[in-house]
This record gives C-alpha cells, sequence and structure tokens, in this order.
DNA sequence: ACCATCAAGG
C-alpha cells in the first residue's frame, strides 16, 4: 500500500494543475542559500521533514517519484490532498515572484481552507503588495473562513509593510478574540508592526510586557524596534535585559545587540558583544560581522572598524557597503579608494555603494569625480533610486553646482521631504534666501508636511542671506500653522540668524526667553556672532556658559581668545591662550585637497615633501601676487574685501584649472 | 502557510 504513496502524490498534484505542475517540476531547482543544495520547491515541504532535510540532486519528475517509492522510512510520508498541493503550487508561485499565476491557481479552486487563503495573504505580503494581502484577508472574512495564528501574523506583516495603523489594532483586537495572541508568532507580528508607527513603541512595549514566555526572536524584535525608533539608548537598556534573563546567544540575538551598541553609540558594550561573538564563533556569520564593522565606525573608532574588516575572511556586498559608508561618515577619501579595491575584485556596486560615494564626493568637493559616479549610476540603471537622487542633489550644491543640483531636483520624479530639504539646504549655503524660501512655499503648496530639518533648513537660508524678517516668519509660523516645535537647536538657529545681522539684544533676550535649557548650539552661534559684531561682553558671557556645558570644546577658546583680541582685551587673551596650551590642545592639522583629474591629493599645511605639494605651492605663490594685485585694484574701487573664507574655495578652483 | 539579524539621504 505504501509503495503506492509516492505515484499516488504525483496523481494527486496532477489532477489540480497539471499544467503548472509540469512547469514547476521541469524548471531549474531552486537553490538553498545556505547551504548551496539543490531543493524541489514545490515538492520539498511534502517530503522535507519525512527525509531529514531530503537533500536531492537534480531529479527528473519520474525519478523523484521513485526515490519516493524506495525511500528508507516510507511511513513518514503521507499522501497529501489534492488542496494542500495546490496551496504548495500557490505557495512556489509567490516565491517566485508570478503573482498572477498564484491567483490563477487560486481562482480555480474549487474550495478554499484557511491554509490556502492564508498563502494568499502572505504571499502577497512577502511580495511587497501590502494593499493585496489586505483585500485577501477581507475576501476571506466574506467567505467566512475564520483565521488562525499563521493568518493573524501574515496579516500583521502586511500591515506593518502596508503602515496600516488601524488595521493593526483591529488585528490585535480580533487575535485576542480568536485566542491566538498569546502565540509566539501573532505577539512577535504583533510586537514589529506597533514599533513601525509613530510613537507605536508604548504599544510595542505592552504587547512585549504581557508575553509571558519570551523567546530570542521576541527579544530580537523589541531590540530592532527600539533601534529602529532611533532611541539608541531604550535599545541598549534592552539589549542589557535581555541578556541577564539569558536569551541564547546566537546571530540574531548578537547582531541586533552590537546594532543597539551602535545607535547608542557604547563602544564599550559594542566591544564587550564583539567578544561575546568571538567566543561563541558566531563573529564568522556575516551579519554578526558586518554589524561589527559598522558598530565600531558609527562608535567613531574607524581603526577598529578598518582593523575588524581587513581580518574578515569572507565578506559581501555588505561588508563593502558598510565600510565605504564607515569612512564616508569619518569623511576620509579613502572611501573612494576601498570602491576602487572593491571594483577590482569584480563585486558589483549596488545603489547603497553609490549613495555612500556621492555622499564622500559632496564632503570632499570631488566634482569631477561626482559627476562620473553619477553617469556610473545612471548607466547601472539606478535612474529612480529615491536615496542616490538625494545625494546628487545634496552633492552637487555642496560641490558649487547649484544650477546642476536644481536640474536633477527637477527630473526626479517622485521627490520626497528629504529632497525638498537637500535642495533648500544647497540654496541657503549659498546665500540663495529667496529661490530656499520660494522652493519652500512650493513645497507647502504640493501638500508635504514640513518637519523640523526643513524649518531648519530655510531659517538658516535666511539667516546666510540676510533675510531676518522672513526667518523670524518661519520661526514664528511653524509650530502653530505646521505643528512642528522647535527644539533647542532651533533657537541656536534663530539666534545665528538674529546675531548676524547684528541684532544680538533680540538673540539674548530669545535665549532667556527659551522655554527649556539652552544647549551648546544657542551659546555657540551667541559666540559667532559676538565675535562678528565685536561685542566682547556677551561674548565672554556667552562663553563662559559654553565651556560650562563642554569644558572639552577646544573650539570654544579659539572663539573666546578671538573675542579678547577683538576688544583689545590682551591680558585675557593671554591667559585663555595659556590655558588651552597648559591643558595640553593642539590645534587639528588643517588639510585642504583638491581635484586633479581622476585623483584627490591632500594637503597638510606648510608641507613640501610631494612633487605636486611642491608644484601647487609654486603656482600658489604666484597666485598670490596676482591675487594681491587684484585686492588692491578692489581696494582703489572702494569695494569690501575680507580676506576670509572665500579665498580657500577660489585657490582650489584656480589650482586646478592652473594644473590641469 | 506565520515572527527576528547586516549597508544608504536632508
Amino acid at each position: 500500500m505504501r509503495d503506492q504513496v509516492g505515484p499516488q502524490c504525483t496523481e494527486n498534484l496532477c489532477t489540480v494543475a497539471p499544467t503548472n505542475l509540469q512547469v514547476s517540476i521541469g524548471e531549474e531547482l531552486k537553490k538553498d542559500p545556505h547551504e548551496g543544495r539543490y531543493f524541489y520547491p514545490v515538492l520539498r515541504e511534502n517530503v522535507g521533514k519525512s527525509e531529514e532535510g531530503s537533500v536531492m540532486t537534480k531529479l527528473t519528475l519520474q525519478q523523484f517519484t521513485g526515490q519516493l517509492a524506495l525511500s528508507q522510512k516510507p511511513s513518514l510520508i503521507r499522501p497529501i490532498s489534492p488542496l494542500a498541493a495546490a496551496t504548495d503550487l500557490i505557495k512556489s508561485h509567490f516565491d517566485s515572484g508570478r503573482l498572477s499565476d498564484a491567483r490563477r491557481v487560486f481562482d480555480e479552486l474549487p474550495e478554499r481552507d484557511v491554509v490556502a487563503w492564508t498563502a494568499m495573504v502572505s504571499g502577497y505580503t512577502s511580495n511587497a503588495r501590502p494593499e493585496d494581502a489586505w483585500a485577501s484577508f477581507r475576501a476571506m472574512a466574506s467567505a467566512g473562513v475564520s483565521p488562525n495564528a499563521f493568518t493573524v501574523s501574515s496579516i500583521l506583516s502586511a500591515c506593518r509593510a502596508g503602515e496600516f495603523t488601524e488595521g493593526t489594532a483591529a488585528v490585535h483586537a480580533l487575535s485576542v478574540r480568536l485566542g491566538v495572541k498569546g502565540q509566539t508568532h501573532v505577539h512577535n507580528a504583533l510586537i514589529y508592526a506597533y514599533s513601525e508607527f509613530h510613537r507605536g513603541m508604548l504599544d510595542a512595549l505592552q504587547v512585549f510586557d504581557e508575553i509571558t514566555h519570551r523567546s530570542a526572536v521576541s527579544w530580537t524584535t523589541i531590540v530592532a524596534a527600539y533601534v529602529r525608533s532611533g532611541d539608541g539608548g531604550a535599545a541598549a537598556q534592552m539589549c542589557r535585559r535581555m541578556f541577564q534573563e539569558g536569551v541564547e546567544l546566537n546571530p540574531f540575538t548578537l547582531s541586533i545587540a552590537i546594532r543597539a551598541s551602535a545607535a547608542a553609540e557604547n563602544l564599550a558594550l559594542g566591544r564587550q558583544i564583539h567578544a561575546a561573538a568571538n567566543k561563541t564563533g558566531h563573529a564568522i556569520n556575516l551579519p554578526v560581522s558586518n554589524s561589527i564593522a559598522d558598530m565600531y565606525s558609527r562608535c567613531a573608532s574607524l581603526s577598529e572598524a578598518r582593523q575588524h574588516f581587513s581580518e574578515m575572511p569572507r565578506k559581501d556586498l555588505i561588508t563593502w557597503n558598510t565600510m565605504i559608508a564607515a569612512l564616508d561618515r569619518a569623511g576620509s577619501v579613502d572611501s573612494c579608494s576601498l570602491l576602487l579595491d572593491m571594483l577590482s575584485q569584480s563585486i558589483q556596486p549596488n545603489c547603497f555603494t553609490f549613495t555612500s560615494i556621492i555622499s564622500s564626493c559632496a564632503k570632499l568637493s570631488c566634482l569631477i569625480f561626482g559627476q562620473q559616479v553619477h553617469g556610473a549610476a545612471v548607466r547601472r540603471g539606478f535612474r529612480e533610486n529615491h536615496h542616490i537622487f538625494n545625494a546628487l542633489i545634496d552633492m552637487y550644491a555642496k560641490c558649487g553646482a547649484v544650477a546642476d543640483s536644481r536640474r536633477v531636483f527637477d527630473e526626479t520624479c517622485r521627490r520626497s521631504l528629504v529632497s525638498w530639504t537637500s535642495m533648500i539646504i544647497g540654496y541657503g549655503v549659498h546665500g540663495f534666501g529667496e529661490e530656499a524660501i520660494k522652493l519652500f512655499n512650493e513645497m507647502i503648496g504640493y501638500g508635504i508636511q514640513p518637519d523640523a530639518i526643513v524649518f531648519m533648513g530655510v531659517i538658516s537660508a535666511c539667516s546666510h542671506a540676510g533675510l531676518v524678517e522672513e526667518g523670524l516668519e518661519f520661526f514664528n509660523s511653524m509650530e502653530s500653522r505646521y505643528g512642528v516645535s522647535p527644539d533647542a537647536k532651533f533657537y541656536g538657529c534663530v539666534v545665528d540668524l538674529l546675531g548676524r545681522s547684528g541684532r544680538l539684544r533680540e538673540a539674548a533676550e530669545l535665549i532667556e526667553a527659551m522655554p527649556f535649557e539652552p544647549d551648546e548650539s544657542v551659546f555657540g552661534a551667541l559666540l559667532g556672532a559676538c565675535k562678528m559684531h565685536k561685542k566682547v561682553e556677551l561674548g565672554v558671557a556667552a562663553g563662559r556658559k559654553m565651556l560650562n556645558l563642554m569644558p572639552e570644546g577646544a573650539k570654544t577658546y579659539v572663539i573666546l581668545s578671538n573675542i579678547y583680541a577683538a576688544g583689545s582685551e590682551w591680558d585675557w587673551f593671554a591667559d585663555v591662550m595659556k590655558m588651552m596650551r597648559g591643558m595640553g590642545w593642539k590645534k587639528d592639522v588643517g588639510m585642504s585637497w583638491i581635484e586633479v583629474r581622476e585623483e584627490v591629493c591632500c594637503f597638510v599645511a606648510g608641507e613640501q615633501s610631494s612633487p605636486s605639494a611642491a608644484l601647487a605651492s609654486e603656482v600658489l605663490t604666484l597666485l598670490g601676487f596676482h591675487m594681491d594685485e587684484e585686492r588692491d585694484l578692489l581696494f582703489s574701487f572702494g569695494s569690501v574685501w575680507d580676506g576670509g573664507e572665500k579665498s580657500y574655495i577660489s585657490n582650489s578652483v584656480v589650482i586646478v584649472e592652473a594644473l590641469g
């Protein structure tokens, strides 16, 4: 009788959907990414548990059924019903992204049980179609089929992906009524879904606290939720609790713990978990290892990140991207050379790689290289990637090519708030205050809800362009009209706005009237303004406050000394200098870089060793003469030349032209 | 048939 099982099973399959089955069986076998071995996608589930993983080489249908009949453990093979086989087929279609095939098989079914319905819900969810998942879920209810724990956790995934806030709450209630809320998968899916929503962490935490038996999954879910919500401190705290309660150390718990340390910028904790990963042998797991490199970089320990990276025996695309992003974050030119290393190993960059490299170009003002990267990204078909486009807008603006920035902005089809913000900030830093304001109003016209950062952008644009009244107007209306409440950094921005234009008294009054304690950004802005307008007394007061807040701030001492110098308070000036020297502080080495043809050259102040530096220095001297002449000419025309920051940029540009 | 880990923007 049992010998019949295999062939019978085949017959059943064929009765349901003969055509599809042939296709499904005859095609290339699916590769298991973890083992590198091959499974039949459709048939694996039917026999998988019976044959210890049932690892098979390529088999035809005939061979497969033959093997079934010869199986050593035929008692474990169960005949499957036509409906179950069809459900497998649906799942297989979904797994390969053939949504319409899956749908057709489902529609042809003479009857549908909860498993078949759930396959539809979860199939749509895993193919990033939460709306269709929800539609199936509703249709299931209309058909009078009651969902089970599997359905509930699947639809919760869809609620998370589709940001169905109310749907999540409704399904939560449903899960209580069905009595499935207590099941591991359901409450973990609930935590995950809630955590994705604005202020959803409270709900997520409540679900978490109600769990009586917390699995490793529950813990990783809640810690990951805190990390995603941006609360690194809470994530690290939760992480400690997780280990205290003796959760197992597996690749999941370790990697999320490392991410939590990174989010909290807690290097000590990160090192501890790194050690634990080494000890348990999980450090060779790629996700774990990649997050270790990332953690070191986010905890400002680039050298440890580099060390770890160089010691990794295996690297994947994420490893490279993580390290490139780390170097970009640190503002190092090495991000670009690492890209070359990566390409030399025939690893193809993806959109993450491009975003980091473009960001590096922005930081390093590599316009020419940035343009090439832009071209490369377009050629590789990353035309629609949000992150890349926003990075490009930012890059062109930071490289001084605001018009190109605008061109990119205009051709972006789906502009996000970030795109608008990048463009507004781009205008702002170049002093195009009017354009920034115009763009901001245009954005509001499109119905985009502004956030704190875009307000900061437009207000600082006003500040740079001297549009004080306009800036104040934005500041005063942001909370009342748009419900965006200013934080301490905003006050710094507005103090800067008032201060730059010399309205220091108002700036000081604003600080007095602040609803919370002013932070260093506020006093820093005031201090800068005092320096600019040579207000010694107020500046000294601000500098003192600054030093109370950040006694390590070498920059404050520098500005303070400048203020004393500006007020000719030489005794005080000398005291500050002495204090700085006494604390053993040295100013960071000044460094400039320019892009010459395809290379970025770095110059340290006073450096003469390399031939290019010597040549550049020569050209610079020559240019100095010319500029002196120009300046004299300007003076003779009565123009103002303050010899300030502008000269640095123009020098670089001129040197590029001179050498190129 | 369901839940959890690694990389990107202002």
